[in-house]
DNA sequence: ATTCAATTTAATCAAATGTTTAAAACAAAA
DNA sequence: TTTTGTTTTAAACATTTGATTAAATTGAAT
């Protein structure tokens, strides 16, 4: 029953999957071989054809996920009526954090391959509509916060919050921060991102 | 005369250099095949080893000029210590927005490959021994801006300078934003990004 | 236990890839 | 014109790569 459920847990096509993911994520797909991903994943070569027919599709499948992950959480914030501007700046900053801590080769990732035909990630699209930018318009008109291309700003928040991740092999290396400085640092930017488009929303 | 003119302005090394610079930069260097950069200059194959030796040395040539490129006016600017600070926060994202409008496939290349021995990059190195340093230091200490984490407020400029052209992908697109509109909102976010800045380090 | 389907294996294949080789062509000097 | 050095060319090489193949193994159903 053990051997059963352990089976269960972890099947071939899975274990191909998340090898995969851990390697096209951090890598991309031309550094990384079938070889790489068969060998990461406990595997004989010819079963990466067998479960997904070609390294192409598989890559697709990870991009498919990657993107989902990025996306995902957005739209239920920008379209939350609950909530006022200000509290859903700070829970996009949150979920962005929070899921860039965890996998912060993410956003690299997603750049880089945001251009590939089958990526459908568009931002703008995703906010044109949204309530979010609603509240924008409405507290441009009623003169509650500076006037601001809407596009402007949810290009500084996603860029204060993606950006150190996307960066931080320039800034965290031998000669700069450590792992853990890092950490704190994105700790400290979590807190205060929120704060910075305030005043840049409330600025004169 | 003409034609000695003509093959000064474009030996075969060079030709082979200029080839090799814009495919690295666009696709990176597993994508990049030499039999690519061979079609990309009008030359036979052979002579990309021929002038520098192998495809790895050749890349590690492009990497070094694309990391000076990206660095070198920075050092001038934080360093400069004829300026005060509000102007030195205002050449930096002149001088990126400027560089990244004819190269905006630069950061990607940079921030992807960072990680590269041999990359020499270091960002927070370069910031903490500078007069600019400086001047945040003191002005924080004179009650002028808020208190804020020296590489914080360097992630945001270098972040709110950098970030569109990173993440243009995700919405120039067929349903986002056209090319001209994204050179618009660059120039836009030119004129911006110092006045945001500037809110963020008055934030009260 | 037998049969059939699904999964796995190891070898092979065809094409791609970076590199090398040797000869031809070109350029400069004597 | 000849010699020497440099550059270019096309073919070949050795290895890598994604994919295919056929047989073996495993698992499920009868």
């Amino acid at each position: 029953m053990a051997a059963k459920a352990k089976s269960k847990d972890s099947t071939t096509e899975e274990r191909i999957r998340v090898a995969a993911r851990k390697l096209f994520t951090r890598h991309g797909y031309d550094a990384v071989k079938t070889r790489d991903i068969a060998a990461e994943s406990g595997i004989n070569l010819a079963l990466l054809n067998y479960y997904f027919k070609s390294k192409e599709k598989l890559f697709e499948k990870i991009m498919q996920e990657n993107m989902k992950e990025f996306m995902q959480g957005i739209s239920g914030i920008v379209n939350d009526e609950q909530t006022n501007l200000e509290s859903k700046i700070k829970r996009l900053v949150e979920y962005y954090l929070d899921m860039l801590m965890s996998n912060p080769d993410m956003p690299l990732f997603v750049l880089s391959h945001a251009k590939k035909k089958g990526s459908k990630l568009n931002f703008r699209e995703t906010f044109a509509q949204s309530h979010f930018m609603k509240q924008i318009q409405e507290a441009v008109k009623e003169g509650k916060i500076a006037p601001i291309n809407p596009l402007n700003l949810m290009l500084n928040i996603v860029g204060l919050s993606i950006f150190p991740f996307i960066g931080r092999h320039i800034f965290q290396n031998e000669k700069g921060i450590t792992e853990d400085a890092f950490i704190a640092l994105m700790a400290e930017r979590k807190k205060m991102i929120p704060g910075w488009i305030d005043a840049i929303l409330r600025k004169k």
